[in-house]
DNA sequence: TTGACTTTTCAACGATTGTTGAATTTACTT
DNA sequence: AAGTAAATTCAACAATCGTTGAAAAGTCAA
C-alpha cells in the first residue's frame, strides 16, 4: 500500500527532522537540546520524544534519512558507469565521479536540507565518538562495492594502498562538503566554500591522481 | 626570567589541560562538563574556572598550547628544507613533507597528549561552528607561508587550484591523524588507524600527485 | 613570625537538561 | 455517530549544567 497523501506540505515529524538536522549540523549532538529542536520546528517539546523515542533516536533518524537516498543514488551511478564501460570496467576517474557526483547533485542545487546534512556528515566522520561506528553502519556497505570496482581498475594495487587512498578521499570529501568556511578565510575571500562545482571539478582529478600514484604499477 | 621549576611533575593547571584535552577530543565542547574535567584531573571543580576564567577559556587554552609547539616545528622544518634546496627552492614533496612530518613526529611516538590533540583538531577542523574561525586563528598564518613556498614550486598554478589542493590535503590530514577507527572497520581490521607511519608514507605521495595534477603545467 | 599574595576548597545559585505519565485533541474506521 | 488508535499538549520530575563569593590553605619574601 502506498503512503497516504499528507495534508500539510510537511508533517510535524518531518519538520522535527529538518530542525534537528540543521541544529545538529551546526552544534553537534550535545550542543543541541530537545527544546531547541522543538522551538525551531514550531512543535511541542514532547513530540520529538514521542516520535523518535529519545534524543539519540532522533539523531539516528536524521542520519539515516538521507543516507538511504545518497546510497541509492551512488549505487545507480556506479552501476551505470559499469554498464557503459568496456570489458576492462570503468576507469578510476569514472568510479570516483560516480561516488562524488550524487553529492554534487544535491550540493549544487540550493537545497538547504542537504547542505545541513553534509555539514553534519563532516562532523560525524571525523568524530572518534561517532565516526568509526556510524559511518561504518550507514555508508561502508556501499563503499565496499566502490572499493571492489577500484580494485578492478587498479589491478596491481596493494590493498593497503587502496584503503588509505579511499581514506584520504573521504577526508577531503567530507571537509569540502561540510563548507566550514575555512578556505574562504585562508584565501582572503578569493575562494568560496559554496562553490561546490569548482570544488568538485578539482577534487576528482586531484584524488584520481593520488590513487594512480599509490595504486598503479609504474 | 626563566620559569620556576615545578615541584610536582605536573602542576594542577597542566593536569586540567590534559584532562580537558582528552575529554574534549572525544566528546566535543558541549559533550564535556567542567565536572568531568575536574574529576579526571583529580582537582576541585572550581579550579578550572579559576585558572582559565571560563569553559570557553579552557577550550582555547587547550587548543593554543600545542598549536604553538606544532607551528614552531613546522616553521623550522620549512626553513630547513628551503635552506637545503637549490636555487629553484624545495620540491612539492619536500614542502608537503615539512608540513606533515612534525605531526608524525608526535603521532609516531606513543604520546597520549598529542594523540588526543590531533583527535580534537580533527573535530574542530570540520566543525562549521568552530572550524572556520579557530583553525584560521591558530594555523593559517603559518599555512600561508607554506602556500607561498608551494607557489614557487608550482609557478604555473592557478591560485584557486592551489587553495583547493591545500584544502583537500587538510581534510585528508586531519581525518587521518584523528584516528577515528573508520579505516579499521572498512578494511575488516586489515588496516589500523594507529599505523601513523604507514599513513604518512602514503599521504605524502598521494597529496603531492594531486597537487601536481592540478597545479602543474602539462 | 608577620604580611601580602596566589592557589585551592567549599557550598550554593539559578538555569537548563532529557524524559514521562496523564490529559486532550485529531484522524480514521466501523 | 460511535469507537479506537494515533497524534499532540501540558506539567512536572530529578539530574546536571557553568559560574561565583567567601573561606581556607599554601607560598614566599622581608
Amino acid at each position: 500500500m502506498a503512503e497516504p497523501e499528507k495534508k500539510k506540505r510537511q508533517s510535524r515529524k518531518e519538520r522535527i527532522l529538518d530542525a534537528a538536522e540543521a541544529l545538529l549540523a551546526r552544534h553537534g549532538f550535545d550542543g543541541v537540546s530537545m527544546r531547541m529542536v522543538a522551538e525551531r520546528a514550531k512543535v511541542d517539546l514532547a513530540l520529538a520524544s514521542y516520535h523518535f523515542g529519545s534524543k539519540q533516536g532522533l539523531f539516528d533518524a536524521v542520519l539515516l534519512r538521507r543516507a538511504e537516498v545518497l546510497n541509492e543514488a551512488r549505487q545507480a551511478a556506479l552501476e551505470e558507469c559499469q554498464a557503459n564501460a568496456g570489458p576492462d570496467g570503468p576507469t578510476v576517474e569514472e568510479i570516483i565521479d560516480a561516488f562524488l557526483n550524487p553529492m554534487l547533485a544535491h550540493g549544487y542545487e540550493d537545497d538547504e536540507g542537504w547542505r545541513h546534512y553534509f555539514e553534519l556528515i563532516g562532523q560525524v566522520n571525523s568524530s572518534t565518538e561517532w565516526g568509526g561506528q556510524l559511518m561504518t553502519k550507514y555508508f561502508d556497505p556501499l563503499v565496499r562495492r566502490f572499493m571492489d570496482a577500484l580494485k578492478k581498475a587498479l589491478p596491481d594495487a596493494d590493498p593497503a594502498n587502496l584503503y588509505w587512498s579511499y581514506h584520504f578521499l573521504s577526508g577531503a570529501l567530507t571537509l569540502t562538503f561540510a563548507r566550514t568556511g575555512r578556505i574562504d578565510h585562508l584565501s582572503n575571500g578569493a575562494i568560496h566554500s559554496d562553490d561546490m562545482l569548482g570544488a568538485y571539478k578539482r577534487m576528482v582529478p586531484f584524488v584520481a591522481a593520488g590513487f594512480r600514484e599509490l595504486c598503479e604499477k609504474k
